[in-house]
DNA sequence: CTGAAAGCGCTAACAA
DNA sequence: TTGTTAGCGCTTTCAG
């Protein structure tokens, strides 16, 4: 392994001067030429700065830790994780990624582990959009929920936003002439199904649609929950229906073509997520809203990055009188909602009649 | 923060003590005692030890890379980085993750980022098996290729065993009865490609089954590809059908069910892949053959780890005497192939005659 | 403009 | 058994 001892001594300068060259500090005014050739015979030896001896002489490591509950469970994680990875690479970081499983034994070595290299801040996300409690290491450092939320706001964190979510995809079914639109909710409450479910009431109510109760069917999130739904379903006489999920949309078309429903010609169909291998590749290709993963990740990692103050609110004992005293110089943050755009295929028809 | 020398003062002992004491040293005898009593008062100091110096002194870094060209793309790519995660952890390493997204310039500086941080090797996969020319600076480090190999077998890798996999799948078609089976092929020409029909063609073989070529549909290996296979598929006059992977024959799915074809009652269909939000969850459930992800990662960087040289067999000159010259001193390698394993749901069934 | 030198926090000889 | 000390490779004052 050549130094930059190595380097110095090959270039007949000092290590100080060669330090300087190769990071091309510009803090110091070194003749052009001298920083040239010992650039040039740093290339020639093969040098590579040590980022240990650097990081440990600076103070600063250049990587960030992203704790993840599931990257292998989901494709969602995925993109979260590359945004995140992308944003961090243009800030001249790298990412120490740990898959916790959802395992808190896990979770707790992961976070001494990054502690130890010294990350200059952690990603705590989730691959379903939840309410978490965060370990309390997490507080040794910047950090930011990405994708979850901790109770009493005390972190950064930025979610999907589900209600804006519920009300564009509504929208596209109301926008096509709809009036009678099913909704097949996932039956555990979550902020998916709270969020969507509002966007959905907030629609129908800026199109002066009535809210009918009956036209909400309650399911499991899956493939399994849309084809029993089906049922239910029909029995409404809705003309289009919004699925929670994807899935739950994939589901559904199965069922339909048994029963010798055709989507969008019968009835027109909106699902969300935009799964990828899903979504574009059912027949008719699926009109959805899609989870902007990708921002999640991208956003999560710049506000570690540059934790910007504007964004927070310190609690202060006027707007809160002793209500709730909680942790005392615990700032409470405004969650960032990212919104979620449509994609628009081919499974939405104007109504029958 | 607190140092070494802040835990060491705080308990009356030398630096070295405290070091010796707080990482459990073996080869040094301290007193019982002396040594609870310093990892008290570390623990209750909130002592955590810096690895950048730690690594720095010791010269390891216990972390090390992982290169793929698309975690995100794909579900595949999150098991396979969750078992080699899993593996590293058990060894008290980290992984160092960068998706490259196929993009080269993006693969040069991950390398250069990771060779800088000193790791002890790089993991360097694909999201799709195939051949790769790995970029020079894998060379200069420990690395395996995971789900990939490189035209001269210079780089240990690992890799699915297509063969067997393909041979699997269709031995379950044979095992329930048929026998005119059918298989939708990848078009394009790959390791997939070749070894799922060798494999198809063995299993055949061993039945006394002999092959009959009309009987290879050749498609896009994805749902629309299995869509347009439909009419090509009914023509052959199969009782059953190995499809390329599950996409594949969600596609074909929805083909059958349009022609009221009904699977597995007139039609047995087996996939590949066992894909994560697909496989289980068409209707009937798709038998098929799960790639062996996981363990990919985990013996990815299990070969790094322990790099048992029997596995690999130096060119000498008398195997291969002078034929194709070749880098000198690089030793050639014998992929190592991980069997795919059978899933069985409900979509075979015994012929219908 | 450039070099000497003092660390960064920790490990591991080498002494005591 | 324990302490002293010389680095690990690099950054960064501080003098020259």
């Amino acid at each position: 392994m050549v130094t930059l001892q190595d380097v110095a001594h090959a270039a007949g300068v000092s290590i100080a001067t060669a330090s300087w060259a190769v990071n091309d500090n510009k803090d110091v005014r070194i003749p052009e030429e001298t920083r040239k050739r010992v650039r040039r015979i740093a290339k020639s030896m093969g040098y590579r700065r040590n980022a240990l001896a650097s990081g440990l002489a600076r103070g600063r490591s250049d990587s960030i830790g992203f704790i993840s509950d599931g990257v292998a469970t989901s494709p969602f994680a995925g993109q979260v994780i590359r945004g995140a990875q992308d944003e961090a690479w243009r800030n001249g970081k790298i990412l120490l990624v740990v898959d916790t499983n959802g395992d808190s034994r896990i979770e707790h070595s992961a976070l001494s582990f990054m502690l130890e290299r010294q990350v200059e801040g952690i990603v705590y996300s989730s691959w379903v959009h939840h309410e978490v409690v965060p370990p309390k290491e997490l507080r040794q450092v910047n950090s930011v929920l990405v994708n979850c939320y901790d109770r009493d706001s005390t972190y950064p964190a930025v979610v999907p936003d589900e209600v804006q979510g519920g009300l564009t995809a509504t929208n596209l079914l109301i926008a096509a002439g709809h009036k009678r639109i099913a909704f097949i909710n996932q039956s555990e409450s979550s902020p998916a199904s709270v969020g969507r479910l509002r966007g959905y009431r907030q629609a129908l109510e800026q199109a002066q649609i009535s809210f009918d109760p009956s036209l909400v069917i309650l399911a499991k999130a899956d493939q399994e929950g849309g084809y029993g739904a089906v049922d239910a379903l029909m029995k409404t006489g809705a003309t289009a229906v919004f699925c929670h999920n994807d899935r739950t949309a994939m589901g559904l078309y199965d069922a339909l073509r048994e029963r010798g429903v055709r989507v969008p010609d019968h009835l027109s169909v909106v699902g969300f997520d935009n799964q990828e291998v899903i979504a574009a590749h059912l027949h008719p290709g699926l009109t959805t809203v899609a989870l902007p993963q990708y921002d999640l990740g991208v956003l999560g990692v710049r506000m570690l990055l540059e934790p910007s103050s504007d964004r927070k609110h310190s609690k202060d004992a006027e707007s809160a009188p002793a209500v709730r005293p909680g942790p005392k110089d615990l700032q409470e943050y405004q969650p960032v909602h990212v919104s979620c755009p449509s994609v628009v295929r081919r499974s939405i028809a104007v109504p029958a009649r």
